[in-house]
DNA sequence: AACGAAAAAAGTGCATGCACAATTGTGGTT
DNA sequence: AACCACAATTGTGCATGCACTTTTTTCGTT
């Protein structure tokens, strides 16, 4: 244990950097979903006092990342499984609006660039592993969401997807989950060429829909207990091993 | 000035109620955006330390009502007309999918609610005041988001409505806005109850947008200076009074 | 009188201390 | 041995103090 991992002396405030620090660790699954953080150690680590930690937990709980109880601490948000599909909802609906306003406004360029990238992933489909599909996956969703030219609803989408990311590892580890998905992909850069806006938002929000479904039947196929009685919220469910 | 406004004795913490004090604040238009909010003087104002307010501006930056420079305080958040119509453009769409999926999803009652109350609401547009209409307007909205049975793109509905309030008042006081705004909640209500979901979807997305013009204009009518090289930033143009 | 530099004032960011709430551990009673 | 009350411990929530940054005021120079 190294003490005191040097929060980058940049500018900006301490607590900026430390956000970041955690919220990425909560994200990439580090910090597992129902972790207490107590903020006497988060200090310690981090080097500080309680005080800038306590400015952290709330920014963490404003994203969703964390929950607060009132004299209670903070623990790393756990998601009921109706939580968790209706967070899907939200994401197909605000990608799907996206896609929508990206279909109407994507310029030559961008939509050179959507689809040169998406036939090359191709490849990925094939030789690719999960993670590098993964990777392309966001870029392919960062492309539209640029291409839409609505920074608040960019926003919103981008804030649920940081949500959902601790329930979404290893989303792509189902059977050809790779192939459906590239075909789910290759219909919606077809919509938005032929500039086909409703119908884009159809595809898209039947795409992250998918997701959902994968999502939660990968985590219920992974249960320790696959019918219990007393496991109402989701706790991370090791997929990456 | 009283001094100290005991901060309601309640549960919870302090922190809270003082969030809902300088949000209705900020929302109602008794904080202009631009205003400048100092810790020290809130901290007297609520007869706390500075401690609980600090992280009060945290909470409300997180809600957008407030913008926190690094070791220069907080402001009431102010919008560029560009970020102005950003945040509509986000909302009608989040409208449109709530009303979307209410159109798939409400039940008998709901829709006889919805529909007796739009009836009903056809008297304000003729005798009733702006003010009244506009508290109709906003339970015609929540039965739209409640039957949507979507809670998260609710909240961020709500959200993202609370964020424009400080820019909506007197939205009404157009000429004869008020029966057009009636007449596309009819046609809202009347392809809710035959089910056209994509229809209403449409629908909702163009009043919402309709009323973001109105608020535009409103505000550049009522600008001091017409047409002035260096104001890129809205505050507040009052209107009620 | 206008301008600019330096000093003073004001205000933020973080550390630390204390009071109180929640949790855990212990011992007594049935 | 199981259960409950009470004490000890842990940890949160807020107050206060200090250092440093930003803003304002003052004062000297042109």
């Amino acid at each position: 244990m190294k003490d005191s991992e040097t929060v980058s002396p940049r500018k900006g405030t301490v607590v900026d950097s430390i956000v970041q620090n955690l919220a990425d660790d909560i994200v990439s699954g580090q910090l597992a979903p129902g972790t207490k953080l107590d903020a006497q150690t988060m200090a310690e680590r981090f080097g500080v006092s309680r005080t800038p930690i306590r400015e952290t937990f709330g920014h963490l709980a404003a994203m969703g990342l964390v929950t607060h109880r009132p004299n209670r601490g903070v623990v790393v948000a756990t998601l009921s499984p109706e939580a968790l599909s209706d967070l899907y909802e939200a994401m197909a609906e605000l990608e799907a609006s996206l896609a929508r306003l990206a279909a109407l406004r994507m310029n030559s360029h961008q939509r050179e660039t959507l689809e040169r990238l998406h036939n090359e992933s191709i490849h990925l489909v094939r030789d690719g592993t999960s993670d590098e599909y993964d990777q392309f996956n966001r870029t392919f969703h960062a492309l539209i969401f640029e291409a839409a030219r609505s920074p608040q609803l960019q926003q919103l989408a981008e804030t649920t997807r940081t949500r959902l990311a601790p329930f979404r590892r290893a989303q792509f580890r189902l059977n050809n989950r790779l192939s459906k998905s590239w075909e789910e992909h290759d219909a919606i850069v077809r919509a938005i060429l032929t500039g086909d806006a409703e119908g884009v938002a159809r595809l898209m929000r039947a795409h992250v829909q998918t997701v959902s479904a994968m999502s939660a039947e990968f985590i219920a196929e992974h249960q320790p207990r696959p019918v219990a009685a007393s496991s109402p919220d989701l706790a991370y469910q090791g997929a990456d091993g």
